[in-house]
DNA sequence: TTGTATGCGTTATCAG
DNA sequence: CTGATAACGCATACAA
């Protein structure tokens, strides 16, 4: 349609031939690393512009052994948080001219290694895990990448180093905030509620905010698993007569407030609220909740330097903790 | 560290050695079309066991001048309704095995013609662009990817046909059920308040508001730009009293009528509010928010059907509208 | 400063 | 049923 039919794609070759010169000469001229003739050049860039050459990376990406992609392996990009941090990623790779692949794990009907496979079978130049905290998922396989060459960081989970570089909110921290700022605000009875979250998890934050306020009462502890409901997690709270809910997620603690508040129990003055992650989640809550902020997506752009670093042969960091932020709002 | 020092990667031709076959013989295998004898397939399948064979797809997409790669272009991924359409995108390229490029365009710094040039570089099989509904980006420029015979979808903006497959939610019934809805309430006082919204978007919205309620009266239009803040859009509905409001963004409407709230206006008793999309945010706010269901992730898996049905050479209909659902809650 | 020749790992076209 | 051999588009060692 456009102009003449089926456009042909124009190669190095063509361009040589209507430049008249070699087509190492043109190769030369594009990666610009050895000087070439003015006039010669000249010749070259009209034929470029002529043939309207596109360059092909995929014939380069063979012959150098290696791509410009990388590739982010995630359980669901329909999440805030993991979308946050990709958006960070794909700043910095974008900014150096790589390109971004996404793979959501949940909906591969592949296991592990299969996904694994996809890596090296695309040449990915690296791969950034984001990581479940309670989700034991490629801890282990990752391995086979660095077997492979391939370039690893692994994001969001507090892990014991493993060979591959991580990075990670600095959770312990959280805790030791949460601790602060209630003891500040005079609560002593305080409840975590948490979902689907590893024991360890649940401990070392424990632990952070015993550390940083042992004067506190003992935690009152409330996994809202299969029979745990919210209204039986409130009837909880009432019964121990808890003065403060630090919940470890950010929609729980939404939902909680809500259902606090539906129940008759005045937010904060009743129970105080504190959650886990900073998103338009706890701006939109009523009262707005007080939260911490774990820089999701400066994360993302920390991780991609990370990758990047280790694709051009850099030595990097093998543990990289973040700073977390207490943001003060009406849930307490 | 591993097995034996640097891992040397097997290549089709050092399993052919091992198994005493020539290279084709071994693709034949693999790539499975023509018969092979029982026992040299045996042979091939020890040897590529024993050696860790990985196929190479990079040298495959050269070879066959066509890969098996995805692109989506979209301004923003840490959204989520843009993040909810990648999710179904992606779950259907997963299904067939093809991977997802992700270019968030507010990232990179290139211009369009360089974000498209990228597409070829890469040798994508296709692009699936997400349209903002107030940006005219690509709209024009997207021409130059059927020149290059590379298929292209464009998702979520409603457009006049030029050439590539669109889908989109069905807006104009959008406002027909916002009227419906509102007339079953009783409300005849409406205010359309948007932001960032294109002129046609908006008028398009108040034709198919009067076609399904005629009777109503005159809408009050506000749009929420510099001067026109959320106090003064509330100021403006007491004035007009206006009696119910359709917004055009679920965020907006969330932080309205937090606001309503805030000003001692009970909702939906004095004015009844519903919004455009459906996400947590409106099942988060106090009161639950009334609001249209766009199906933003079967748009994302749809969307990428009709991008595999052009890879695949198949006809697909020039303009998909998905229908929209009303969710009633509290809101109204 | 430029050209020739080779190969990256694969598929495809021929023969055998 | 199987095997040479030639591409695909590009980068590079080596010559000139």
């Amino acid at each position: 349609m456009g102009k003449k039919g089926a456009k042909v794609i124009a190669t190095l070759k063509d361009i040589a031939k209507l430049a008249d010169v070699s087509v190492c000469t043109v190769s030369r001229y594009l990666n610009s690393d050895i000087v070439i003739k003015k006039e010669t050049e000249e010749r070259i860039r009209q034929a470029i512009k002529e043939l309207g050459y596109v360059p092909n990376v995929v014939a380069k990406s063979l012959k150098r052994n290696e791509t410009t992609n990388v590739a982010v392996i995630l359980p669901k990009i329909d999440n805030l948080y993991y979308a946050a941090m990709t958006a960070g990623i794909g700043e910095i790779l974008g900014n150096h001219h790589y390109n971004l692949f996404i793979y959501e794990v949940n909906h591969l009907n592949l296991d592990e290694r299969e996904v694994l496979q996809l890596m090296r079978e695309n040449m990915v130049a690296g791969v950034i895990f984001i990581g479940l905290s309670y989700d034991m998922s490629f801890k282990d396989s990752i391995q086979i990448l660095l077997d492979w060459n391939i370039p690893v960081v692994y994001m969001n989970r507090q892990i014991p180093y493993n060979g591959y570089p991580l990075i990670y909110p600095d959770f312990m921290k959280a805790g030791g905030l949460a601790a602060e700022h209630l003891r500040g605000k005079g609560r002593k009875r305080t409840a975590f509620v948490y979902k689907n979250k590893s024991s360890e998890f649940i401990q070392s934050n424990i632990n952070a905010y015993k550390d940083a306020y042992p004067e506190s009462d003992e935690l009152i502890m409330i996994d809202l698993d299969g029979d745990m409901d919210m209204d039986r997690c409130v009837d909880r709270l009432l019964e121990e007569k808890a003065d403060s809910v630090f919940v470890l997620s950010e929609l729980l603690t939404a939902n909680l407030t809500k259902r606090l508040i539906q129940r008759g129990v005045r937010v904060p003055e009743d129970i105080a609220a504190i959650g886990f992650g900073y998103s338009l989640i706890s701006e939109i809550s009523t009262p707005e909740l007080t939260c911490l902020d774990f820089g999701d997506k400066e994360m993302g752009r920390k991780g991609a330097e990370l990758i990047l670093s280790q694709i051009h042969k850099k030595k990097v960091e093998p543990v990289t903790v973040l700073p977390v932020r207490l943001v003060e709002r009406e849930s307490t």
